[in-house]
RNA sequence: GCCCCCAUAGUUCAAGGGAUAGAAUAGCAGUUUCCUAAACUGUAGAUCCAGGUUCGAGUCCUGGUGGGGGCACCA
């Protein structure tokens, strides 16, 4: 808030004035009064002690004195212990909700006003099985960060590099040529991206079933391994997909457009979208010219095989290959390309990659790499490096079958938001519209919040037998307030009342409705940290508090039954109010909410 | 073997070096002639262990224990 820094100033120069001494602007820290105390900013007066000679409480009532009589929005202050309360008078905060009252997106900020623009890679699928819980964690994450990133003014563009080729969809592809039968989507009525990962499994059971025998005969399991015969013949149909044998490609394209049509819908339903789509298939050769360029001039090395490497092991990692023998690109290779190449396309003042923590490593090389390289944007790339999801029973393991699919998971959250919702008789009387619609917003909002209200680099627990929670502190719980509001503000409308825009200075606040104009007062703040952190969890805590306050609130106050015109109008106000933050703000994570529920 | 990350109520999550460590859920006890009880109120319950730095440590440092991840000419 504005007035912060106000304070801040006003510290300083009365620390001046009292002890003749400069305070460190980093020492002058406030914080929000805890609510067991009166106030509503609070300075930690103990970095000031080694000035002021002093004790905490005296040195407390210097500063709190000189302040408020400095300071004509603070009203009263109090000390506890080391520790400065300073409240503000009623007027100060009528004053502020009549400054946001016109404002019709308080709190965000217009894409593009910042002057930066970023780039946001996430998503990445493969395409040889279909998207499960980790992918939605990626993709709500990454959707989330962007709508926040544009939230604070920035230029966005969310793009998606598919992982369309290699020898994993080769396995699939050899697994339908071998067993499909030339099954499809229509003729199966599956998705295509579960059709093409059936088979990726049936590959994996019959290709252990082949190390199974070569062991059985005595080979090592590493031999077995590499001389199955299925793993040969995947092989060789990679070697012949970038020979672009007609054939490969043709079952290629083929069954890529299927898993394309699969995903699709999976994203449609999560409600996450791209500007721009990459292949891998278009973008696996590039920086190849590039680790060459950096060949010769020395800042890689070549070993007697033709490998092209560089050498980390001064920044105390390994030595890194770039360049396979036979001349071919990897992983790390394809990374240094698209980056360069996105960096000239476009004027990037940050890139931004959501990829699991499991890649750690492989951006801390990439990165060190590219700035070996001399290319100075390496600073600009950052990796938001989010946690794994962890069942009871650990790790998903798709091979073992444990793997939470994302379209199940997300229709299981439907049904049991309109189940839910009968039960509880809220949509009596709904249309099938109505009631489909709601039990959407309802399911997808639960899980969206569910998985976005943890801190985005910690692992997170998802326990498939007890179902995502719709009481508490969930996604339902946030739009059940805000449809209790619009519930409200439509019986006022039927009695002739509409919200004002203005309130009356006269009016005092009580306690309760102090606290809510305060976390009101929050809302741009916690936007801007859910930026810079690139955490939507930042914004899903400050939601779950600011509809706490507000369900507190709603249960003592009366709106409709008070007599008093003015505090009639400003309680309608306040609850207009966070209704809008409550539907702004969830909307930066992906959700929507009902007008009614 | 080497490197990185994590450890908070029974459980799932919070806590920019600052006050008496917050919520939710599960448990117990309550609130509905009153704008939606998917709500509200009360109650009980936690910083892995041992040292250290600091006026002050869940947070920083060292060591240990437990868990996860990475160390491929896979992507």
């Amino acid at each position: 808030m504005e007035i912060l820094s106000l304070l801040k100033e006003k510290v300083q120069t009365g620390i001046n004035d009292l002890y003749g001494a400069e305070a460190d602007e980093k020492q002058i820290q406030f914080q929000q009064t805890r609510k067991e105390f009166e106030g509503d900013f609070t300075l930690v007066v103990f970095p000031f002690l080694s000035i002021s000679k002093k004790n905490p409480v005296q040195t407390a009532n210097d500063i709190g004195t000189y302040i408020s009589a400095n300071v004509s929005e603070v009203e009263s202050f109090n000390v506890v212990k080391g520790f400065l309360n300073l409240k503000f008078t009623n007027s100060f905060w009528i004053g502020f909700l009549n400054r946001i009252a016109a404002k019709t997106n308080y709190g965000i900020k217009n894409e593009g006003e910042s002057g930066k623009t970023v780039m946001v890679e996430y998503s990445s699928p493969n395409t040889n099985k279909p998207l499960h819980l980790g992918h939605v964690r990626n993709n709500l994450l990454g959707y989330s960060v962007a709508e926040l990133l544009k939230a604070n003014g920035h230029k966005v563009f969310k793009v998606n590099l598919i992982n369309d080729r290699g020898i994993h969809i080769c396995k699939s592809m050899l697994a339908w040529q071998k067993w499909g039968n030339g099954e499809t989507p229509e003729s199966t009525g599956k998705k295509g991206d579960k059709l093409v990962g059936d088979y990726y499994v049936k590959f994996d059971q019959e290709y252990k079933k082949e190390i199974a025998e070569f062991i059985a005969q005595g080979l090592k399991i590493e031999e077995a391994k590499d001389k199955a015969p299925l793993i040969l013949e995947a092989r060789e149909m990679l070697r012949k997909w970038e020979a672009g044998d007609r054939e490969v490609v043709e079952l290629w394209k083929t069954m890529n457009n299927w898993v394309y049509a699969g995903f699709d819908v999976t994203y449609a339903t999560m409600g996450v979208d791209f500007d721009k789509i990459y292949h891998e298939s278009e973008t696996y050769k590039l920086g190849k010219a590039i680790v060459l360029d950096g060949l010769e001039k020395g800042i890689l090395i070549q070993k007697e095989d033709g490998s092209v490497w560089a050498d980390l092991t001064e920044d105390g990692l390994d030595q890194k290959i770039l360049l396979r023998a036979d001349g071919t690109s990897v992983y790390m290779t394809q990374d240094i390309g698209t980056a360069h190449q996105r960096f000239s396309e476009f004027k990037l003042d940050n890139h931004l990659y959501v990829v699991g923590n499991e890649q750690n490593y492989h951006f801390q090389v990439l990165k060190l790499v590219l700035k070996k390289l001399g290319y100075s944007w390496a600073d600009h790339m950052q990796h938001l490096s989010y946690g794994m999801v962890e069942l009871p029973e650990g790790k998903m393991k798709s091979r073992e079958g444990t793997v939470v699919d994302a379209d199940d998971l997300i229709a299981e959250m439907i049904k049991t938001a309109k189940e839910t919702s009968q039960e509880l008789g809220k949509l009596d009387g709904y249309s099938d519209e109505e009631i489909v619609n709601i039990s959407k917003m309802v399911g997808l909002g639960a899980l969206k919040y569910f998985i976005l209200k943890v801190d985005p680099k910690k692992t997170m627990m998802f326990n498939p037998k007890e179902s995502i929670d719709f009481n508490g502190n969930t996604g339902p719980f946030l739009q059940y307030t805000h449809a209790r509001i619009k519930s409200i503000i439509r019986k006022a409308s039927d009695a002739g009342i509409e919200v004002v825009s203005e309130i009356n200075q006269n009016i005092l606040l009580d306690k309760k409705e102090q606290d809510l104009v305060k976390q009101i007062a929050n809302y741009p703040s916690a936007i801007e940290e859910a930026g810079n952190n690139y955490s939507p969890a930042v914004i899903a805590n400050y939601i779950y508090e600011l509809a706490k306050e507000y369900n507190q609130f709603y249960h003592d106050h009366h709106i409709m039954n008070e007599v008093n015109k003015d505090v009639q109008n400003f309680r309608l106000f306040i609850s207009s109010k966070v209704a809008a933050i409550i539907k702004s703000s969830t909307k930066l994570l992906g959700m929507e909410v009902p007008e009614r529920m």
